[in-house]
DNA sequence: TATGAATGAGATTTCATTCAT
DNA sequence: TATGAATGAAATCTCATTCAT
């Protein structure tokens, strides 16, 4: 996944293609979990035979990494975004904690592959890794501003953040698309209850 | 696994090798998830071979089950006892969120294999799922409970319910036994800042 | 196993590969019988690894079922052909005991795979009960219109039919293709003495 | 299984132990083939343990063996007794084959056990094949006595005697004794049937 | 005699991966 | 680029058999 000087994707074909397969096998890891999750399976959802996963990706970790690493990517985007803003503590914190949920829930369908890690090979864990604890830095960075601000309880910043993290990523385990809740009423909530936490 | 009359698992030769056979199993499936645990590994880990895991239990789903529902029943019965207590709601909640923390991560060594269902048959899906359910809303009730009688804010008492569970649950992703963080430490952390939440 | 327009087994490359695979199993299923046939012995036959039988069928089950079908087929067409042959009931009956036995015994060396049912999971094994009924039937129904036409004995035509039948499948218990007796000379000599107590 | 003068089994209580071990195994060979028979199944089936069996029986072999070699003698044991009987040939076949047929129908309730040889251990498999061979030839020997006598048509005796095998053997492939031909019935149509073919 | 527990070899089956075309 | 066919390693599970008690 090449990333040109625009910040962008690089359009070309190959690339292009790589992210019709990265939707589909985020579908199928969404669904049934890495493990469970069949090259055929995925090649299936997509009208074509495992040859041509091969040909785009070297193999089942690849593909576990880039739509890790494409979340992560989409999530850290937003978190850059935010934390460039001005506003109070909680406001860019409830931003985060919104962009989060609406990114996973939304615009990823629940996919977050990201949070299966045990499987990649080290190479590939070590980037996926990092990612997330950028990702993971950022959120608490802001609880951590906000508290020395003394806009927040004084709060051991790491175990907050574990929390707020787990709440958001749990979501996944029962969040329907088309269940009772909407992902902007999760979000909106989750973000009011787990702020109030810090007042 | 039979109880008996006093309430406890009767202690007879039997049982208790599948009690021992549960540990080992409930250990590499924390370790290494349910779809790459081995029976092989499992085995190893007791110095027997595959066929004894057979002996004792029908197949793999089996011991995932029993796994699960042994994690399940005790953190009924520890539910159980609170709800019975007297207290504040604030005060339940908090029993509640350290009860459940300590028994995931100090006497289940955050085994939790609670956690991981997709697998099961339908036969026993159904059963584990109507018992994790089960203390879902005995946790949702001291919410509900605790709304209605003033003592918290006007919250979805569901959404709520679902925030802890998450942030609890996500500790076995990285929870250390050896880490900084004490089980206990966390504990009250985790029960102080989701139950501010609420006030 | 698609049969085209010429009634005849499509001849693309897959169902060739097929046909191979059958010939090899129909043999180790003969000599072993089903149950002691292995797949790596199938396989081993051919030069190739087990992986490649599951490619081409589904699994062991319809491997015995495609012998079994192919043998049925085969005495199916050959009844049905000498059913719409003119000719005395005893001629009819003749040719229909002959051509049993040299397709069993020659064509399909022995195979007759159709044999043994037991096995077979439900849904395969209707079919397969179907075709063989479907065959009996077939002889009864010679049997009986002879005795109609008062051309033969009056008997009934269940248990002879029955009679005649376990005679001739009785034949691969014995036959050896190496052995004194010819297929032809069996046959004929089966069909004189099984038609003569009709007589 | 022990002779003794009297040409009786010996009853003392091993061996009637052993007889009845051999009537449950009978069973469950005859329902699930010998492969598919399990040592288990064939113990549940006395409400005893595997552990019985082995203390009875060397092994699943020798079960077996046991089965098939008791049948045979139990034939045996009604072929002597018509071979030393006067009459005409026609009337000692059908003697014969009613004998056969109501042994193995009726007595050993369509075990026939004697049916399956391949999977005996060289040794075990000498004898209980010669003990067959030695019920052919007796047959055969009725068949041929017959013909040089002129009161038999003039046919190979082997192949006649194969013929007539195979029809009473099949039986056990499609017998119920709860369906609607008595096993008595069916021996005396059969008789009839294959006594003509050799008019 | 009988049992419960364990073994070990082997069976079928799955699946990521490769490769010639 | 894409496919069909094949591989090989591993996984789960079965089962006859053994043995201490």
């Amino acid at each position: 996944m090449v990333i040109n000087h625009n910040g962008r994707y690089k359009s070309d074909r190959r690339t292009l293609k790589r992210l019709v397969i990265l939707r589909s096998a985020a579908g199928v890891f969404r669904r049934r979990g890495y493990d469970r999750a069949g090259m055929r399976e995925i090649a299936d959802g997509l009208g074509v035979t495992t040859g041509v996963l091969y040909y785009h990706f070297r193999d089942k970790g690849e593909l576990l990494y880039f739509c890790q690493d494409y979340s992560l990517g989409r999530m850290l985007e937003e978190g850059a975004r935010i934390r460039r803003e001005k506003g109070a503590p909680a406001t860019r914190l409830r931003r985060l904690i919104e962009a989060q949920l609406t990114c996973m829930l939304d615009e990823l369908q629940g996919s977050a592959a990201h949070l299966e890690f045990a499987t990649l090979p080290p190479r590939l864990l070590k980037k996926v890794v990092a990612k997330r604890d950028r990702y993971e830095r950022l959120m608490r960075g802001i609880v951590s501003k906000g508290i020395r601000a003394g806009a927040f309880r004084r709060r051991d910043p790491k175990l907050v953040t574990l929390a707020i993290l787990g709440a958001i990523n749990w979501t996944i385990k029962w969040y329907r698309p088309d269940g009772g809740q909407s992902a902007t009423k999760i979000a909106r909530e989750f973000a009011d209850y787990l702020i109030k936490g810090l007042a």
